[in-house]
DNA sequence: TTCGTTAATCGTCGATAGACGATTAACCAA
DNA sequence: TTGGTTAATCGTCTATCGACGATTAACGAA
């Protein structure tokens, strides 16, 4: 039972509902804070996208800090290195990664 | 309600489950094709190695071909190339990636 | 043909996910 | 203080997931 596997598979069921991905979209698109601009970009009820960030928060994707009245929402996407580096794995099992030569050609 | 979300996350859902991430493992790990052996390498009852089985192929992730009294299970880690693209996004915000300049899509 | 092997499918069950409205808590401004 | 705004939490419901044993289907070998 790997333990490694468990946080990867968290990671990647943080990334499995198009809402979610829609929210780090939205956060990406905006340079610094937003706060409540979130439910309505979704078009969903306030509390389901209060559940979808607390998602996203516990799993690390995003930080979320107390600004007043409001959140501040942030991107963490270091958060997502074991999976990008899993899926870097299967993507390029014996090749090096981008932009390094090939050593031998597998026959 | 982006298209592409849901295919996104379709993708992600397929590796959120840490039995899924071993059987990835596993044909990653063989180089050649490789049947029944899975259900004993993960630990868990026939069938449900086949439902697995199936979430993979039906994402696309890996392949299955009849080989005799067998299956012939393979990867197909190209399909994850949405998903990749998606992180690699979120992990270089304002820099162009891997040598590849930016595109402005529409969602 | 019959037998043994392999994998998919079926039926069932408990656990989890996802959505909603309603409520609560925290904060700033009058 | 009171009132308005924002976000988290609660309670409830339905839908889906994940696991299992049992059964079925397909194939090669005897």
């Amino acid at each position: 039972m790997s333990n490694r596997d468990i946080e990867i598979a968290e990671l990647a069921k943080a990334l499995a509902h198009p809402a979610r991905l829609r929210i780090l979209r939205l956060l990406l698109a905006t340079p610094g804070c937003i706060g409540g601009d979130i439910v309505g970009a979704v078009g969903l009820a306030q509390s389901t996208v209060s559940e979808h960030l607390r998602i996203l928060k516990v799993a690390g994707v995003i930080t979320g800090e107390i600004s007043g009245p409001r959140i501040c929402y942030a991107l963490n996407p270091a958060a997502l290195q074991p999976l990008a580096d899993f899926i870097g794995t299967l993507t390029a099992p014996s090749a090096a990664v981008c932009c390094v030569p090939d050593e031998k050609e597998i026959s």
